[in-house]
DNA sequence: TAGCCTCGAGTTCA
DNA sequence: CTCGAGGCTA
């Protein structure tokens, strides 16, 4: 970026992250996540890194902390409040270590003391002669509020140290983390959902308002929990774990999960070690805090900003984050729907590189506003869907271009009709079509052929091997075992997976077929209720049935059933059918076993992996003994079948009180 | 006829 | 996982 655009961003990205902070600090009102936020702090401090004439006085990179709220009474703090500069990567720690070095002229012992780094509200304690005297907030790490009161509340907070087994100085001052457990957090925001009160984004800021209330009483009923971390009066100890040794022995709750580390490598270990198991945590984390460990070396390093030198928070990969929509594509699915999908300046989130994200349609476009340039907040739905969530408009700057829904394909330049909120392209034949339809008869619940992915079909119809899916049968490996990085090996593999699947159940065949609107349930239900053994059969059966016919089938409506029979009466499909059974498809007649059986009309729903077979098969079996496989929880739902790793539908299903069973209680209603 | 429940179709990345 | 919409039901 040359300087004159990077002059530009920066005063947009100051003026935006003021805002932002203005809103949540003072307002108590959170706009953006603290992620999101982080992000555009992080793009500020690595530009006024690569200018550093850009940097201001009043950049937010330069301060901590918020104006105390009117209400409660200004505290000095004797020693300032700091907070931590944040690290995103090991290279972040490397260069941090290097920081500290060079500051100092010399090579240091690497003995680290790491903390877990809980997202709460950082307090000041104060004592004397041993009785809890005054307790404040952070504020702008020099006046703090006076929250004695709601600190008073805090079961983990010794209102005396009687129990202490060493001897209490006159005066100490003790500084530690102020939070609210997951639980609790739940718990309150439910109170609040029933008496229409202010429903908190997360505990921390649950944890902020609370602290906050005037009237103790409140901040009592919450049950706010409490660890120290550093006590400020000096008592001559070496290291910083030797103050969290004093700390406990003076009677004050520790996190029991800190560790002393010998190198940047246990750093890394014990920040991904806390990542990945930060769930069963009662509380919430957001990274973890390295300390230089000697606090003589601690003390040497300094200050910088408004941070100690020695110490460095490594912060777990965000969960959202902030970037720019380099082009905005269209992309031709199986029917012909056009799909906008972002391309994104490539950015990590939850340690994975994002580089596009889907906007689903046109009128998504319009409601979040996109335009190609803008800076946008990325978050992935369930922890895996890259999806747009947020446009940050504030940071145009004016040369955004708005994107106009095309007129014609960007496949095969056919004209693209306008139905519903879908745009289609108007050629049965459009190239990415038939490509798409394809794919979609050998996918794994239509006919299953494993080893021929996108990438091979693609080969073999650019090859003229193919033309459309039934075509497929027919060949050979001589024809294979020709092509470029091909061997006789792979080809005979492929052609005797294509040979094997040559029987198919009903539904299956059904559903491969690509009907528009017949998904798997709709073609479980067509099979069901005509069952027929023979593509013949089924040619004859559907071209006798009227529209009215249709919809005597349970879940087939006027527009399900419009979808079916243009489709039989489509003649290019019938030949299509009638191919099919020259090359020797036979369909599996399923003789459904529903007469003793446990799951005749009961709903099932599947959720995670399970042990003795794949779910696509977990499915087929519930099926043939008459139940019902759903893919979402809901109060209809009798069972839920819990494998190992499930996801946001186990979640579901307990809150709603749907019976949970695990992969042997599933074997048994199948027997 | 409104509102709930499901389904279909499209999507990302390792 | 999300959005849109089809089908069923109160």
């Amino acid at each position: 970026m040359d300087k004159k655009l990077a002059k530009e961003r920066v005063e947009h990205l100051k003026k935006i992250i003021n805002k932002y902070r203005y809103e949540r600090l003072v307002l108590n009102k959170e706009v953006i996540s603290p992620d999101a936020e982080d992000a555009l702090k992080k793009e500020l401090f690595d530009l006024e890194n690569e200018y550093p004439e850009l940097i201001a006085a009043d950049s937010p990179t330069q301060r901590v902390g918020g104006k105390p709220l009117k209400e409660f009474k200004k505290v000095r703090h004797e020693t300032s409040m700091l907070s931590f500069n944040d690290a995103f990567s090991e290279k972040d720690i490397n260069d941090w270590l290097k920081r500290v070095e060079n500051y100092l002229g010399r090579k240091i012992n690497r003995e680290f003391y790491c903390e877990l780094k809980i997202d709460g509200l950082a307090v000041e304690l104060v004592y004397e002669n041993g009785i809890f005297l005054q307790g404040s907030t952070r504020g702008d790490g020099i006046y703090g509020e006076d929250i004695t009161q709601n600190l008073k509340t805090i079961e983990a907070i010794p209102l005396n140290l009687e129990h202490s087994k060493i001897k209490i100085p006159k005066k100490l001052i003790v500084r530690g983390e102020v939070f609210l457990g997951k639980k609790e957090f739940e718990r309150i925001n439910k109170e609040q959902e029933k008496s229409a009160g202010k429903i908190f984004a997360n505990p921390r800021n649950m944890a902020a308002g609370s602290l906050r209330q005037l009237d103790p009483k409140i901040t009592s009923s919450r049950k706010l929990d409490s660890f120290a971390y550093e006590i400020i009066t000096d008592f001559g100890v070496k290291t910083h774990e030797e103050k969290h040794e004093l700390l406990k022995e003076m009677g004050f709750k520790i996190n029991p999960n800190n560790k002393r580390v010998n190198s940047l490598k246990e750093i890394f270990e014990f920040r991904n070690y806390w990542e990945k198991h930060r769930e069963k945590l009662s509380y919430e984390i957001d990274g973890i805090v390295a300390i230089i460990n000697d606090n003589k070396i601690f003390g040497d390093s300094g200050v910088i900003g408004k941070a100690p030198r020695g110490a460095i928070a490594y912060k777990f990969s965000p969960k959202e984050s902030t970037t720019i929509v380099e082009d905005i594509k269209i992309q031709v699915g199986r029917t012909g729907t056009l799909t906008p999908v972002a391309v994104l300046k490539p950015v990590e989130i939850g340690g994975i590189k994002i580089t596009h994200a889907t906007l689903h349609n046109f009128n998504q476009i319009k409601k979040l506003g996109v335009r190609i340039g803008d800076t946008v907040i990325v978050s992935r739905a369930g922890d895996v869907i890259p999806q747009v969530s947020k446009v940050l408009k504030d940071l145009r700057n004016g040369k955004e271009k708005e994107f106009a829904i095309p007129k014609i394909c960007p496949i095969d330049g056919s004209k693209v009709v306008h139905e519903g909120a879908f745009y289609r392209c108007s050629n049965q034949k459009c190239g990415a079509r038939n490509r798409e339809i394809i794919r979609h008869f050998v996918s794994k619940p239509a006919f299953n052929i494993e080893g021929l992915g996108p990438k091979i079909i693609d080969r073999f119809l650019d090859e003229g091997l193919i033309s459309d899916a039934a075509n497929i049968f027919e060949l050979n490996e001589g024809d294979i075992a020709g092509l470029e990085r091909f061997g006789e090996k792979s080809a005979q593999n492929i052609v005797s997976e294509i040979q094997d699947r040559k029987k198919i159940p009903l539904c299956r065949f059904i559903y491969a077929l690509g009907i528009l609107q017949v998904g798997e349930e709709t073609a479980v239900a067509l099979a069901r209720y005509f069952p027929v053994s023979r593509i013949k059969e089924l040619i004859k059966k559907y071209r006798s049935l009227s529209l009215e016919n249709l919809q005597e089938i349970p879940d087939v409506g006027p527009k399900v059933a419009q979808s079916i029979y243009n489709w039989f009466y489509n003649e290019r499909n019938i030949k299509f059918l009638e191919k099919l059974e020259k090359f020797g498809i036979k369909i599996e007649s399923i003789k459904y076993q529903t007469a003793n059986s446990k799951l005749k009309e009961k709903t099932l729903v599947f959720t995670g992996e399970l042990e003795s077979m794949s779910r696509e098969e977990a499915k087929e079996k519930a099926r043939d003994l008459g139940g019902d496989v759903s893919e979402s929880v809901s109060k209809k739902t009798d069972y839920i079948v819990v494998g190992s790793e499930p996801g946001s539908k186990y979640e579901k299903a307990k809150k709603l009180g749907v019976k949970i069973i695990d992969e042997k209680e599933f074997l048994n209603l199948l027997k």
